[in-house]
DNA sequence: TTACCACTTAAAGTAACTTGAAGAGCAAGA
DNA sequence: TCTTGCTCTTCAAGTTACTTTAAGTGGTAA
């Protein structure tokens, strides 16, 4: 099994991540490898393309590229115990949680308001539509 | 019930916004009448709080500042049919959908992650630590 | 050889706000 | 009455995380 190189389009498509983004994160030196080259083109090999991998599902999380970059220091300070970077996740964790419960409340207010209208309404004008309370969060 | 009037800071707390988020968004024209005056101060009344709630919610379920002006202007345009707003809704529910299911992802990752780490990891140093591995998607 | 394609850098543009500076209205306290 | 403090005002500049654009390079296919 060979240790293949991507270019930085296959890097890519592999990671779900764009060109442009993946020279950025290099730039703000997300990548705690320099990049290798070839012909002065960024090559990119399976451990390189895991720490892409890695760093876009943090960012899936939610985290930012500052939280990444304290992540990333702190797995790399000798000093620092294991738990400090199970506190981070735990504490990303929980803020998803929180994400994930506001976007399924506007989910199924979204997925209301879209049914009412089309079975209840009896409007036949946007304008006059008397659903778009149902949108309102009642609080 | 009087129609009670609020100034922009209790607007901001009934509705979830910032103040500066709500001036921004009178900027952008995003508020179809304009904001009442008093002594050159905005206050807002129970319909206008309405419509703020109604904005945050619409960016909650993560539609674009523009996504939104063009589901105003749907609402109203007079040859526009309920059906239109129908069908934005159910477009924008739907990828509400696939974003949840990525960060559902994401939270367990980390989540298992943390728990892992403290509990099988067996190192006490992060720069050793093998459950890293955990966070990389399995693809 | 010419055309094309994916790559390179550097700089500027973008969305959605936030922050900061400078100033005004008004209530409470000395 | 004066002053302190609070919240508001506008306008400009800053921020994050990229994307887009411009100008140029290297390798390959026709």
């Amino acid at each position: 099994m060979v240790n293949k190189d991507f270019t930085i389009s296959h890097a890519a498509q592999k990671t779900g991540l764009t060109a442009s983004a993946i020279r950025y994160y290099e730039d703000q030196g997300l990548l705690a490898k320099t990049t290798a080259r070839i012909n002065g083109r960024r090559v990119f090999d399976t451990k390189a393309i895991a720490d892409l991998s890695l760093l876009n599902d943090l960012r899936l999380a939610g985290m930012t590229l500052t939280d990444i970059k304290e992540f990333q220091s702190q797995r790399r300070n000798a000093g620092a115990t294991c738990a400090s970077l199970a506190e981070i996740a735990q504490h990303r964790a929980a803020k998803l949680r929180a994400q994930i419960k506001a976007m399924r409340l506007a989910e199924e207010r979204l997925r209301n308001f879209a049914s009412n209208c089309s079975s209840q309404c009896g409007c036949s004008q946007a304008s006059q539509c008397n659903q778009i309370d149902n949108l309102i969060k009642s609080s």
